[in-house]
RNA sequence: GGCUCGGUAGCUCAGUUGGUAGAGCAAAGGACUGAAAAUCCUUGUGUCGCCGGUUCGAUUCCGGCCUGCGCCA
């Protein structure tokens, strides 16, 4: 089984950059992960790395949509296997980055976003109480009910479609994955201690206006349509109440922030207990350091889950 | 200097007719299979400003002190 290289971690500590140093190292082409990134015109607020900090190295998967376009871990499942096994069969090593850990996994395991099942019969629940869906859960399905919180209206109406489209339950589909990796997979996780990270991202974040995120999100926001999965990003969505006078610019900065920072936190959950992941700080490791690592690892066992 | 109202969790504040306290926000932890930068769950011990007094017992009542806002001089 060719090995492949995930880096991920939090938000704001250089996987981009790591990834870049890495693929030149070993001769690796770079796929993205990141649900924000696909898009083309957001640059940015998902701090996406710019032409000349590529060093030469394909960039896979990144501005493959348009904010018009809706997207989602179904087409982002089905680009990146592709391009996954083209880079495997020339002999190359594929490097996914990218802090969406729902995305990683949904490529890295198999996943099966089955045509059969559909989620546009949703609508029509629109005004059923989140007590009330899950009841109907319940009947359908309960074993994925006792798996989801009543509260968790989202998870609930997918789960409720998918049983009313196929025919067939979730937990039946789920059955029917092997939950196993799908690839070799090496895991390398990028953070920073709660301080630096914080910090790191408040300078981001502060470097994002003054490179123009204003004017990036008032294009957006006009050629978006209103629910395109785009307009959730952090750095975007808090522009709204802004453009309307319900916060000011100072509170506009905060929110970001702190709306990064909870993301940051998340990222940290997700990839430490979804994936075996070897964490490297960045602020106490320089970036050779961290590659030079990475190879040793790589070039020596394996690193299955 | 005088008067008034305050000083309780990181912040804004409730509250205890005397039996050592609880909301919101912030924060921390967790879940995650077609919106995932999304969505959801869990978690509240803090010299109740300081020092005395009354009391079996004071954060609560009384006195003094410190301190903040406001008003008056």
């Amino acid at each position: 089984m060719s090995k492949i290289i995930v880096i991920g971690g939090q938000t704001a500590t250089g996987k981009s950059k790591l990834a870049v140093e890495l693929a030149k190292k070993i001769n690796g082409i770079i796929i993205n992960g990141d649900s924000m990134q696909v898009y083309k015109e957001m640059n940015i607020g998902t701090a996406k790395i710019k032409e000349e900090g590529k060093g030469g190295i394909s960039h896979y998967l990144f501005d493959i949509v348009s904010v018009k376009d809706s997207f989602s871990v179904a087409e982002y499942k089905e680009l990146a296997t592709k391009k996954i096994n083209e880079i495997i069969e020339q002999k190359r090593v594929p490097i996914i980055v990218g802090g969406t850990g729902l995305y990683l996994r949904s490529v890295l395991y198999d996943y099966d976003f089955n045509k059969e099942i559909k989620n546009d019969s949703l609508a029509k629940y629109g005004d059923k109480t989140n007590q009330e869906l899950y009841d109907l859960l319940k009947k359908y399905d309960l074993d994925s009910a006792l798996q989801i919180h009543p509260n968790n209206r989202k998870r609930v109406l997918r789960a409720i479609s998918i049983y009313e489209s196929s025919g067939k339950t979730k937990t039946y589909w789920l059955s029917k994955q092997k939950h196993k990796l799908a690839y070799d997979c090496l895991f390398i996780g990028l953070t920073m201690d709660r301080k630096n990270l914080y910090n790191s991202i408040n300078k981001r974040v502060d470097e994002m206006f003054l490179e123009g995120l204003e004017a990036e999100v008032r294009t957006i926001i006009k050629s978006a349509s209103p629910n395109s999965t785009c307009l959730q990003a952090i750095g975007y969505k808090e522009f709204i109440p802004y453009f309307s006078g319900l916060i000011n610019k100072e509170q506009l900065v905060e929110l970001i922030k702190k709306n990064t920072r909870r993301y940051a936190k998340r990222q940290y959950t997700f990839f430490n207990n979804q994936f075996k992941v070897t964490w490297y700080d960045t602020n106490t490791h320089s970036l050779t350091d961290i590659v030079n690592k990475i190879i040793i690892d790589y070039q020596g066992g394996k690193n299955d889950k």
